[in-house]
This record gives C-alpha cells, structure tokens and sequence, in this order.
DNA sequence: TACCAAGCTGGAGCAACTTCAGGTCAAGGC
DNA sequence: GCCTTGACCTGAAGTTGCTCCAGCTTGGTA
C-alpha cells in the first residue's frame, strides 16, 4: 500500500506519515524498487496507534520513546505498557477538563440566557 | 491584583497572560503607576475562561473573535453566545476521541496482557 | 514520445507558546 | 544615601508539531 491509501486508512496526513518517519516514531517503513513507501499492515497500525494519541495529547517525545522501546525487541513490552497506562490516566484528566469545561460555558450562556442567537 | 497572583488564580502563566494581552485576547488590562499591569475581577474571569477555551482546544482565531466581539458591544451578544455554542459542540466531539483513545488503548493492553509491568 | 498523477526530498512557514537577555522600579538592609 | 533583592517589564529568539511549497523522479497511458 503507498502513502495515499496509508494516510485515509490511519487518519494522518500524508506530510503527517512523513514527517514521523522522519521523526523516527514509525519503526521500519519499506521502500519499494522505485524508491516509494509501502505500507504493511502493522505499518498502519502503528500509524493509527499514533493517531490516537497525538489526538489525545501525547507529546511527540513520548511517541519517541514508544517506538525505542519496540525496536528494543520484546523484553520492553512491561515499559512499553507502562506508557500506554499513564497515558489512559492522562486521558482521565482530560475527560475532567472536558467535564470542566462544559461547566464554565453553561454558565456563560446562562447569562447571556434572554438573548437570540 | 499584579501578574504573578492573577496566574496562579486563572491557571495560565505569567508568561501565557502577557502573551494573550499582546495578541488582543484580553480586553482592556490596566496599568499602575509603575507601569507594571492590575488586574480586575473581570480580568481574572476573562483570563479563566480562555484557560479552559485553550485547554479544550480553541485556537487562538476565535479567542480573537470572541474579544472582538466583547469589544464591539453587547448588541454582539447573539454571536458571542454562538461562538461559546460551536466549542460546547467540539467538546462532545472531543469527548468521543477520547472514548475511541481508550478502546484502542484497552486493545493493545491487552495484547500485552501476560507481561508484568 | 509526451504528458500526467503520485511520490520524493529539503526547506520555509505557521500556531501557540516558552525562554532569554537586558532593563525598570519599589522596598528593605547597612 | 547606596546597594541589593525580587517582581515586573519589553522585544526577540527558540521550541514543538505540524503544513505547505518548489523542484525533481518515476510509472503508466495516449
């Protein structure tokens, strides 16, 4: 699969796939003859993986240190959950601030309750 | 009320305050004798309520709007409530992210799930 | 053979801060 | 009276995480 169909299928931008392979967050992308990306499945799982993350707030350098422990091989596997784990509990207080959030503004509009629009 | 007690009452920073007087987002902050800032009440209110607006994703676009608007008058008001309307909409759709980051998270945990960690 | 779409790289541009260098100003100690 | 300290000031540079662009290659079609 090449970078077109890998973008729609993660939800990255093609300059997105790009710039994190660069980054050295997407372990092993192979090339094809003509020197072009192709995408294996695990490929796009990663990818989608990372997705959701960064979505969620999760910096780059953590993403980083994410696919170090992979290429490490499977002994990282404890680490590696380790940081999907605080990283559910980061997603705890961003449903708090959602929570939050939605408090100040029902009590903005409430004051601005008697007007159209 | 100088900067340093008005950061730690909002929750943005010293630093992030002057940024968003600078940028136009803050209406009206006054000055003392010294030239140094005073903050109101209504400052303090204002600055809160971006500290929840950025921490929940709105770009700095309609944060200016929204001051805009705040400055144009209270014949704004309608629009203003709209603009406060479309981030409680995201809120919802950011609300879902989460959920989603969650299942593909509670996934991948447990493919790691016989490992210690 | 000429062209077109899709992909490539390196680099510039951008949003939203964050940090830094260098300066002012009021208050307290000697 | 002077010196130091700490909070604050401004303008500018640095950082993160993309996003866009110019200019080139490559494979497929007419």
């Amino acid at each position: 699969m090449r970078i077109a169909e890998a973008a729609l299928r993660c939800g990255l931008s093609v300059d997105t796939i790009r710039y994190y392979e660069k980054s050295g967050i997407v372990p092993e992308i192979r090339r094809g003859p003509d020197r072009q990306r192709r995408f294996s499945a695990e490929n796009i799982e990663w990818l989608t993986l990372l997705f959701w993350l960064r979505g969620t707030g999760m910096p780059m350098k953590t993403m980083y240190r994410f696919a170090s422990l992979y290429r490490a091989g499977d002994h990282t596997i404890p680490d590696r959950k380790q940081v999907l784990l605080a990283h559910a509990e980061h997603l705890k207080k961003r449903r708090s601030d959602l929570d939050r959030c939605e408090e100040v503004l029902a009590r903005k509009l409430a004051i601005y309750k008697d007007h159209e629009g």
